[in-house]
DNA sequence: AAAGACAGCAACCGCCGAAAC
DNA sequence: GGTTTCGGCGGTTGCTGTCTT
């Protein structure tokens, strides 16, 4: 024995209540109440409904106070907060909310809020792409340095068939040359800033993402800011291969290095006379390779795997370097200064 | 103007712990 | 103490209006 059905199942009306079952039902609870008894609710009204369906229309539409749409960003902020902490509790995060019902709120979460959200995180993950992007653009920068790399005689010609860069973004010449200065290198006397050609022919610096393209310059300017090599002649040996990878420049899954087809772990050694392409090679002379590849489907590359925001070098690296990580590195100023 | 896609929301479904028998 | 239903809850469905093509 047990409790006597709730209803006749074959014997209820579903589906959307009509204004006068709406009005019959509130005058009822508002006059009456509802006794404690649900299930004897619909019968002593008149009602063809369960007992659960007159509850329910009763709790998330027909009682006082109900608050229908327009949340407020401060409603936003508490049921987002709550659903952090509890996850989806709605019950509970309704009664944070007066005259808001767990199914209205459940409703707003699951068809706006969700996304809203989820929009908002989307963009966080692209700026903080764009930031991981350009700490590799000066991990790259990195690569270049210690594989004794001439940056700026680069030739339309002298690039190979796949990477054809088109469009470059201006950067600090001036940090830069600090910061290959610190790294031991040279800096010609008579080198030539791009003042009047900003957009030299690197392939090494990606266009940037969000912002409108540069124009192309053409083959005379190129030429013309090529002629000489402004820095050149680095010797680094201290750098382990691990630095590569803490400089986000390998996939740790794959231990591929992005540029090169493959990537050993080793002693980098520097070499003035990189160009292969070797598969196998650890030696810092496959760095040139990057070279001849092109950025933009290193970019895409990139985009694959999560970079450190804040790259870190090994200790006797950044005991070579004198600082404790890239960024600041970067940024410091060159005490030969 | 019509058809399809999409978004919003009311209502139902099914599960679970509590309560009634 | 076992069985059955109730009350409450979260998940899901499906209807309806709006937007897009």
């Amino acid at each position: 024995m047990g409790r006597a059905p709730c209803c006749d199942k074959a014997n209820v009306k579903k589906g959307p209540w009509s204004p006068e079952e709406d009005a019959k039902l509130k005058a009822y609870i508002e006059q009456r109440g509802t006794g404690g008894n649900w299930i004897a609710l619909p019968h002593k009204i008149g009602l063809k409904r369960c007992g659960k369906s007159c509850r329910l229309r009763w709790l998330n539409y027909l009682r006082p106070n109900i608050k229908h749409g327009g949340f407020s960003e401060e409603e936003d902020n508490i049921i987002c907060s709550l659903y952090a902490s509890i996850g989806s509790r709605w019950s509970i995060i309704a009664a944070q909310l007066p005259g808001r019902t767990d199914n209205d709120i459940k409703n707003y979460w699951n068809t706006r809020l969700k996304k809203k959200l989820l929009g908002k995180q989307r963009k966080q993950q692209e700026a903080q792409a764009r930031r991981a992007n350009n700490t590799f653009k000066q991990q790259e920068l990195k690569i270049r340095q210690t594989n004794n790399l001439v940056l700026m005689n680069q030739t339309p010609n002298s690039l190979s068939s796949t990477h054809q860069p088109s469009i470059q973004e201006p950067y600090d010449l001036n940090n830069l040359r600090n910061i290959l200065t610190k790294l031991g290198g040279r800096v010609s006397p008579d080198h030539h800033l791009p003042h009047q050609y900003p957009y030299e022919c690197d392939p090494f610096f990606f266009p940037p993402q969000d912002q409108p393209s540069y124009p192309v310059p053409n083959s005379s300017v190129i030429n013309d800011c090529s002629t000489s090599n402004v820095f050149e002649g680095f010797q680094i040996e201290n750098l382990q291969s691990n630095d590569l990878s803490q400089m986000g420049c390998v996939n740790t899954t794959t231990h591929q290095v992005y540029g090169f087809q493959s990537y050993n772990s080793g002693v980098m050694e520097s070499s003035s006379t990189a160009t292969t392409t070797s598969t196998e090679s650890s030696s810092w002379a496959d760095m040139s390779s990057l070279l001849n590849y092109s950025p933009y489907n290193m970019v895409s590359e990139y985009q694959e795997v999560m970079l450190p925001q804040d790259v870190a070098f090994d200790e006797p690296a950044a005991a070579y370097f004198g600082c404790n990580n890239f960024s600041e590195f970067c940024t410091t100023s060159n005490p030969n200064d």
